[in-house]
DNA sequence: GTAATTGCAAACGCTTTGCAGCGCC
DNA sequence: GGCGCTGCAAAGCGTTTGCAATTAC
């Protein structure tokens, strides 16, 4: 539920696309950076497919692109990769912290932040293992499918 | 590395999955109880092609088998399912708690315990939600993937 | 110019499904 | 004896791969 994401944040992070792209000298396309834009109209983390959809409707580019384009944003640290479920990955801006909370019935994801889990997660150190982030799932049952247990 | 789970216990569990079963209605197939004793010889986290493997060398069943039971293993909550990476799901005995650390170069997962992190879990109150487990993977750089890195 | 990248389509691997026959209740 | 469960094989679906054509540098 997070709000757009600002035009400064936009061009700082289109800017260090770009530098890593040149970095790794690969080639800056259009569709990579059409991927990216599309990327930030994105409000709560999403797969592959939606996204391929939303750019198909403006945008000539095909799966593998969007698949090959998101996986170097990920080695960027602009998005970061998550497993919520069986169906396929979920993606997200790196700078959005929280939790998954994730219905085992209906499989639907709710977002929360809570800053006490965040800092705990700072302050963890492990030994032979240079963290670099945390992605966190909370399954369970949401407020609807209690109701429907109830129910039957 | 847990130690293997001991007899006690796994009398327990066998017990209520044979309440479970009973309670839904479902028969007490050979293949069930087999399948739910090779999942106690599971030192750490598996997959069902893992387990699958380790079941064919003594007990003809099927892979379609072994997905339904573990299936079945989890909605009785002897089983956790678990999302680590891409390619298939992950599961491991409820009363085992830990962190998974991934290494995001060469994918192997290692198992951490935490008490002040479990602690943080067990304070965690949701609004509209019934947590029922919690999930957390750590993604980052094993020591020999960091080794590996700085050579080049 | 030339090598990286793209679109396309086929391949891949995990999981699910449909179905005929077996066996638990 | 009936119907739930099994094995088998095929289908499904997200993701990856191979290749010829395109295009950024």
């Amino acid at each position: 539920m997070k709000a757009k994401v600002d035009s400064e944040i936009k061009e700082h992070l289109r800017g260090r696309f770009a530098e890593f792209i040149k970095s790794k000298r690969m080639r800056q396309t259009p569709e990579r950076f059409a991927i990216l834009d599309k990327v930030f109209e994105q409000r709560v983390h999403f797969d592959i497919d939606e996204l391929y959809r939303d750019i198909e409707s403006e945008y000539r580019v095909c799966r593998a692109t969007v698949y090959n384009t998101v996986e170097l944003l990920c080695e960027c640290n602009i998005l970061r990769k998550h497993y919520l479920n069986e169906n396929q990955a979920a993606y997200e801006l790196s700078d959005d912290r929280h939790l998954h909370l994730i219905c085992l019935n209906c499989g639907k994801v709710r977002e929360v932040r809570d800053e006490g889990f965040n800092e705990c997660f700072e302050k963890m150190k492990f030994r032979q293992f240079k963290a670099s982030f945390i992605s966190t799932n909370i399954y369970g049952l949401c407020s609807s499918c209690t109701r429907k247990m109830k129910k039957e």
